[in-house]
DNA sequence: TCATCATTTAAACGTTTGTTTGAAACCAAC
DNA sequence: GTTGGTTTCAAACAAACGTTTAAATGATGA
């Protein structure tokens, strides 16, 4: 047993929380799986809410740190021009589906992510905000500059649908299982199907409820 | 108070879940909630697991009759021909937005029901797939008969992607707050947002990954 | 009015939870 | 070999969980 007992125990909560669940999984489960005596939880971390931050930021910060190197490195190449917006969804949700591909960990962690934007529980939903003020910023000045025709509101919601089908594209068969066999092993069809799929719903024509602001009497809209 | 204790505790529990998840709320506190004794719960349904499933059968079952029943009314119009995909989107997705903007219970079920996909506790994830089984066949069927040349699996990829967009277009502004502040006031206006977005989505070209071994450079319009 | 059934109630049940404790074991530096 | 600081360990903690019990109350029809 050469890993040391700390990060043992991040390993093992990442496997568990993504089987189980976050209140599901004790942690006598997470102890007993990475061979840590009960104790070693509150040692290492201090509680098992410290463990579970400690488990998001372990990952997290260092795929939002991709995604603003990945955005870094097309406006460098732009030069000030703006970027294509699939430039800027590549950077953002691309690197989120390479990470989800790599089965050293990081697999495991993106489907436990994917399903924890809509956690309710308060102290992760302010964690994650933080974790991710800086890249969220970021990423939507670069849109807004690619598409400045688009109203900003409009766009976010975009954005939001894309974060939807990304979380659902990472979760894969895990959650697929409704729709019936389907195989996810192949990563590159997987991000080159959620792409085209993305761009396809980002480029979609504005709805009319937008364009025509005055059809229902209360429905008035910033342009 | 008019209401029997059995719906009361119903309608608490909807609203608890949705506010704190599945495992984190107690039956303490749904009882409280619903101005009900502790007991109550295991009387009425015998355990927790079962007051959880009686609380998604009593809203899923019918937003799945109002789903097959959209599609069936298509049909009938259709006489035999192929459904547009807009109208299929329409009868799946629709149907669900629309009871997402009911603010009587509607409304707080399908956050729940939204965020509960990618749930990955196993009785839920059962009972959520045999509730789903017919629609899903007859949903499937019609997509196949409308876009006869899209590769099933790839249509699946894209139903997929499409359930993550609804999940999150629902939860609205719960997760958005990731993104800022934003207006989820207006039923009309999401609707709206969201069909574009997904018939964008559908329609996009097919990856060309998909169009397997060696370079055969071939793009070609889904629908 | 009485008997019967369904419902509600307060209290307790045995488990399991996250956390704390104090001693034992380990390990490098002197 | 002894020291001092870090890590591990078995055991115990109070609190909270879902569930059960048995008595009290309510409602219904004869």
């Amino acid at each position: 047993m050469e890993i040391d007992t700390r990060t043992r125990i991040l390993d093992a909560a990442e496997r568990l929380f993504v089987r189980h669940g976050l209140d599901a999984t004790t942690l006598r489960m997470i102890t007993a799986e990475a061979q840590a005596n009960l104790a070693a939880v509150n040692y290492h971390f201090g509680s098992k809410e410290a463990l579970i931050e400690a488990v998001f930021r372990r990952r997290l910060t260092w795929l939002n740190e991709q995604r603003i190197g990945a955005l870094n490195a097309f406006e460098a190449e732009a030069k000030g021009q703006p970027l294509k917006p699939r430039q800027i969804v590549e950077a953002f949700f691309g690197v989120a589906i390479r990470m989800a591909a790599d089965k050293n960990g990081g697999q495991t962690f993106m489907r436990l992510l994917g399903r924890t934007y809509t956690e309710p529980t308060d102290f992760i939903r302010t964690f994650l905000a933080d974790e991710y003020a800086e890249v969220i910023a970021r990423f939507k000045a670069a849109f807004f500059k690619a598409l400045p025709d688009v109203p900003q509101e409009e766009f976010l919601w975009r954005f939001h649908f894309m974060m939807g089908a990304l979380s659902y594209a990472i979760s894969g068969a895990d959650a697929l299982r409704l729709l019936g066999p389907i195989d996810d092993s192949d990563p590159e069809a997987l991000y080159a199907r959620l792409m085209s799929f993305l761009i396809g719903g980002l480029r979609a024509p504005l709805p009319e409820v937008i364009a025509k602001p005055a059809r229902k009497p209360r429905a008035k809209r910033a342009a």
